[in-house]
DNA sequence: CTGAAAGCGCTTACAG
DNA sequence: CTGAAAGCGCTTACAG
């Protein structure tokens, strides 16, 4: 549509315009003052008027200026594999960027101890980068930092949590509530008869719930869209993560008492494979099973069958977003999207096969 | 990772090591020839060793050259919407490289009428675009187009329909067969009983029709693997879109001398409303319906909660794909995916509100 | 507060 | 077949 490359106006002409030289007007573009109210104005006018739009690259190539940013993530290794997704995703917006100087600088800290958070982002800190993509999953550490980021001038943009207060430029990640109405509805598609279904929520001592709470939130509102009575054929199971407590015996008391009880069990989150494991060992009569993240200890469960359906948070997307945003908020210097959704999208066995990379 | 702007190899670099001048270089980088054989040889084995990189940016405002992509697609009003959505894509993408002279004029034609692509392929070749991206959708006119830009050199990317014989450089696109699974999945999950299946193919007299058939495929597929007793509960149904036929007529006689028989009907385009308001019309006992894309029209059925499911074909991202894929061909000359499958989005009344861009 | 000049890395005529 | 010079549009010291 628009050819960019004909006669498109330069600064040489807005300062030609203006009267000034080409030096002035550079400065005003990018507000590092020295120049007076008057001459400003002019050519402030002048640009608004002639709708000035600089050349990205000419601007990149003479600047020679690198963009550093901080990803401020858990490590993807262990006990929380879904955050090496992310990662594949920043890789992939980097390479698109990179030309213009974007670098991504990793800063790990473990899921469970705020300390080694809080010990990650003073290292960070040190580093004073451009731009910050922060998981706030150390919900009162991070909202700290969110202020001192805040007071340096250093954009945030959170990813997969939002505890955005304001200070941050974006949000990115999944609308929890509405995740598990999706699950509710596939529950509830699914079911051929009025069997009691099980939530069960893998809990932390440490690290932000927010997640779980609002996906069982979501999951019960659908439910109650149909009755009350619905609603109260959904037994809630928490079952501790930390060491001292053992899964597979609380799953046991609630699962093999009354084996038939359950037609279907919600996992609020990606532990799904742990529960699929379980009724594996047990040989119990398959319920449907459904929960997050397409984990590799998921997928194969998916692929047997014990796992039913899968919601994906898209971290990949996550990951390849959060890059693009402070891309454009810091080198192109638009306007970005305060909350960005990623969709909610749902995987089984017959579509998992091109979700390999999300 | 790698910093990019610290003392990065340039083409300076490579000339004096070399011992000749920046021109020659570049000569060789871009094979316009004039260069001896011995020069070139010395040169190209000294870029290896060094691992040189060109910088886009610099190369791109030095050569101030054009990229003049062409989209050859159906009209995306009246009998086909869902070509309005690839529009989007394109749209999204050219915002993100427009800085590097890339543009698109998209070129339109009638989904039914053979003559209008013709007429609209011969005026896109007239202006000589440096790339192609082409909906296949008349399949024997558009082998011509292909082997036609094979001759003159022009690249060009498919998408939707896959019809490439080697001649072009991608196809972004869905896996058919593996959507018809996916929503054989969807039904065979939720049916409560063994009640029969109907399958609606709206046909049309002319374009392709491949991508419904083997939908078709997929879903019989699906059903095959539990007995061979399943696939004869699948009643196949074909209309004609032609003008001369009464789709309502035909469903009528479909549906209304059995009303009970169907629990479910898989449509296998996008003409799920069609159905999805005759049965509101008749005030029929909803069967499970399932069909393809998120168009306008099949949205409100969907809230409604008279369509169940349906599949996207992710339009928008097949036209983002299409134009970032020759932009990575032409500008970066990277090597781009031959065959690029599209996931198999699974929508649905509670996660739909995320996919209003789709 | 302002301008002139040099430079970012690559490409493009032009001269030889 | 090859090199020197000018230029793409913007930015950066530096001099005044």
């Amino acid at each position: 549509m628009d050819n960019n490359s004909i006669s498109r106006i330069r600064i040489k002409d807005i300062a030609r315009l203006a009267g000034v030289s080409a030096g002035t007007v550079d400065r005003v573009l990018h507000k590092r003052g020295e120049v007076s109210d008057s001459t400003r104005k002019k050519i402030l006018e002048i640009i608004e008027k002639m709708d000035y739009q600089p050349d990205i690259l000419a601007s990149a190539l003479a600047a020679r200026k690198p963009f550093r940013i901080a990803a401020l993530i858990p490590h993807g290794t262990g006990e929380s594999p879904f955050w090496k997704y992310p990662l594949a995703g920043i890789e992939e917006a980097l390479n698109e960027i990179a030309h213009f100087g974007v670098s991504v600088d990793r800063y790990f800290f473990d899921y469970e101890d705020p300390d080694s958070f809080v010990r990650s982002s003073r290292k960070m800190l040190t580093h004073s980068p451009q731009g910050v993509i922060l998981a706030p999953v150390c919900t009162g550490e991070s909202a700290s930092l969110l202020e001192e980021c805040n007071d340096y001038g250093i954009p945030v943009v959170l990813i997969n949590a939002n505890i955005c207060t304001g200070s941050c430029i974006a949000f990115i990640g999944q609308d929890s509530v509405q995740s598990g109405m999706v699950a509710a509805r596939l529950m509830h598609y699914g079911l051929k008869d009025d069997a009691d279904v099980l939530i069960i929520n893998f809990t932390r001592e440490k690290g932000n719930q927010e997640h779980i709470l609002k996906r069982e939130e979501g999951f019960r509102k659908y439910y109650r869209n149909f009755s009350t009575e619905s609603d109260s054929r959904l037994i809630q199971l928490n079952i501790s993560e930390s060491a001292s407590q053992q899964p597979d015996k609380i799953l046991e008391d609630s699962l093999l008492s009354d084996p038939d009880r359950f037609g279907g069990i919600f996992v609020t989150n990606s532990r799904v494979f742990r529960v699929a494991a379980f009724l594996e060992k047990k040989g119990l009569e398959k319920p449907i099973l459904i929960g997050y993240d397409l984990l590799q200890e998921s997928k194969e469960f998916m692929i047997k069958g014990t796992i039913d359906f899968l919601i994906s948070q898209k971290p990949r997307e996550q990951g390849y977003k959060s890059v693009m945003t402070l891309y454009h908020h810091l080198v192109l210097r638009k306007q970005v999207g305060r909350t960005q959704y990623v969709p909610i999208d749902i995987i089984t066995k017959e579509n998992l096969e091109h979700y390999t990379f999300t």
